[in-house]
DNA sequence: CTAAATATGAGATGTTATATCATAAATATT
DNA sequence: AATATTTATGATATAACATCTCATATTTAG
């Protein structure tokens, strides 16, 4: 039996409309669809995969350049990371369980591009942050990635 | 003035030939051209990137398609690294100075592609790993890699 | 109600990467 | 040495990811 209370979208997407609100921005239908797709997928995506999902779920027809700004945009409003090095995108894990946002870092499954949101600690990233400073680098973002199997890929 | 001594091109050249003759594998002239143009470079270059500097420097006009396969041959025999997040790659930093291979990470500079390649220690990996295994994620690569700001681009 | 600001559409183009089939060069086999 | 096999590279097309630019629609402010 599955022990883990499935997030629940619909309160993710009230969330995401009231932090919209509260910051004065729009949460329009078509930036609703981009992050209900992410919200559904459990995966990372990428902007064409999220045209696709648009095109079939609704008959949204939503073009790539649109999905990019809106993925902007919901980046710059905190609902949505983007994953460099996988170049796909998720929907911000605080999302589904409403508490505070803090500095997370990404698990990334190479093989099925579940997302594991972690925090690994402040002991931990200071160390990372000296390690660079000694050689006269600045971290300039602590959302880190890390190349993953997830459980079920890993067998 | 400059006190690090300038990392020596030809000796590199050299090691790798040698560490191609090892593995019983052939350093053509066309690889040996994209492993100088990385190590002239001193920084992340992409593939393209790469292929204008064949053009230029020799008249050698290699095409994209043969510069991919060399970067992937030369990852294979461990003189070049891939950096997923910044989609470009670097020659590997134990070239110059001959030490042994060990596991490192990198400090992508954002700015310039500079890119500093360091090693954070097995007990941070350690604690990495764990963070990982809690959520029962398993690390694949420990060839991290972190956005930053080398020195001069921080001013 | 109009003007300004914001959001989206449409098309071209740029950048990174791979697939495929052809050709050239090196190595092995007889 | 002549041929077969393997390895390396060239050439072309195409895919995947991303941005630029200009046009149009929609919302908000004055």
């Amino acid at each position: 039996m599955n022990r883990k209370s499935p997030p629940d979208i619909a309160s993710s997407l009230e969330y995401a409309q009231d932090q919209c609100a509260a910051r004065g921005v729009k949460f329009t239908e078509k930036r609703k669809q981009v992050l209900k797709g992410l919200l559904e997928s459990k995966k990372a995506l990428s902007a064409y995969e999220l045209t696709d999902y648009c095109r079939e779920k609704y008959s949204s027809q939503l073009p790539a350049m649109s999905v990019y700004r809106i993925l902007d945009f919901l980046e710059e409003v905190e609902l949505v990371h983007r994953l460099d090095s996988a170049q796909k995108y998720v929907a911000c894990s605080h999302i589904s369980c409403n508490h505070e946002h803090e500095l997370s870092q990404f698990l990334i499954c190479k093989s099925c591009y579940l997302v594991e949101e972690i925090s690994i600690g402040k002991n931990l990233m200071n160390a990372l942050r000296q390690s660079a400073e000694k050689v006269g680098f600045r971290l300039t973002n602590q959302e880190l990635e890390f190349d993953s199997l997830c459980g079920n890929c890993s067998e």
